[in-house]
DNA sequence: GTACCATTCAATCATCTGATTGATGGATAG
DNA sequence: CTATCCATCAATCAGATGATTGAATGGTAC
């Protein structure tokens, strides 16, 4: 496999397994089994490194962002996409919960992180206004509002709870959230 | 003023600024004023000092979580004291979002994140209960599941996004959050 | 074949970091 | 006065950690 993106991956998934906190070139090497001068001779600094996880966990969650299924579907197909994501990687909303938090320090993660909450809102509006249209929900008076807020509440669903909450807590906060917006 | 809990202050302070990544045993020392073998005078290990900051940080949320206000108003209340709290003491949104991410690796602090997340759900159950037969809102079917709803949305409103987002966000996605229940 | 380039490694460096040690000053009790 | 304990400090340790260096290997162009 390609080193450069294996290095990335296995960044990934410390990350995800101990946080940017516990992230170690020397781990991330000896995972890819490689020697560290050589992952320095892809990614110059730590860094760099870790740009390149932003990179990898950002692209891989924008592709699920992309709507799908009937018209009248789409916004339940949406919270379906979200879920399975979740159960199919969960390690992927762990990273991006680091990177949230990181962004507070890092303006550059910081931005990247804000574009793909602009792009997860604008999608989340359009199919709002959609379901509203084919009489699947309420039509809601700011839709774009409604759209932040369901964003930050999956952010805080996925990004924050422990797996000590089983899926089934997840699964039924879900339902109560589609419930409410109905 | 008391040495042991002016560390936990400082270090608290410090993981405000830069997370439990950037937080080191020195810093925190110097912060005070103190050499480090005071610091570990007080806490043997960081972690106990860590420790020290989990307790420190839970029980200034917890005294927010107290009902006031006239009955019928409580549930407003309590989201303009949160509101109010994440004004006055930004940091200590951070500091518990730092530590919703350790949880994932910390048992301990898990168990105390959990406990804390658990009193905020039954608080916020009573008051939409309350609310519900003041005629102050729509009577909800099942009144705990929409307060776990609301607290991972406040959850992720207030330890996820960074103050780039203004301070006018938030208030909009509160105003939303409670025209939604109401 | 030789020169050149990309890739990889073993060894090493400089610094950071949590923690320990032994000593010092000051307060208190007998 | 002296023995004892508390709190603090300067100095130091051992291991971790990001990064660098110089050499070896293998492939490609000419």
């Amino acid at each position: 496999m390609d080193r450069q993106e294996a290095l990335v991956q296995a960044a990934y998934e410390l990350i995800a397994e101990h946080g940017f906190e516990g992230l170690r070139t020397r781990d991330v090497a000896a995972k890819v089994g490689v020697n560290i001068a050589t992952l320095h001779y892809y990614f110059p600094t730590k860094e760099k490194l870790i740009r390149g996880v932003v990179g990898y966990a950002m692209g891989r969650f924008r592709t699920t962002l992309q709507p799908s299924g009937s018209p009248g579907e789409q916004l339940r197909a949406h919270f379906a996409g979200i879920r399975r994501l979740a159960r199919t990687d969960p390690e992927l909303f762990v990273v991006m919960g680091e990177l949230a938090m990181r962004g507070r320090r890092d303006r550059g993660i910081a931005a990247i992180v804000r574009d793909v909450d602009i792009v997860w809102e604008k999608t989340l509006t359009a199919l709002l206004r959609h379901a509203a249209k084919e009489g699947a929900i309420a039509n809601p008076a700011k839709p774009d509002e409604l759209a932040a807020l369901i964003v930050t509440t999956l952010k805080g669903l996925f990004m924050l709870s422990g797996d000590s909450r089983d899926p089934k807590a997840i699964d039924r906060q879900l339902h109560a959230l589609e419930r409410l917006i109905a």
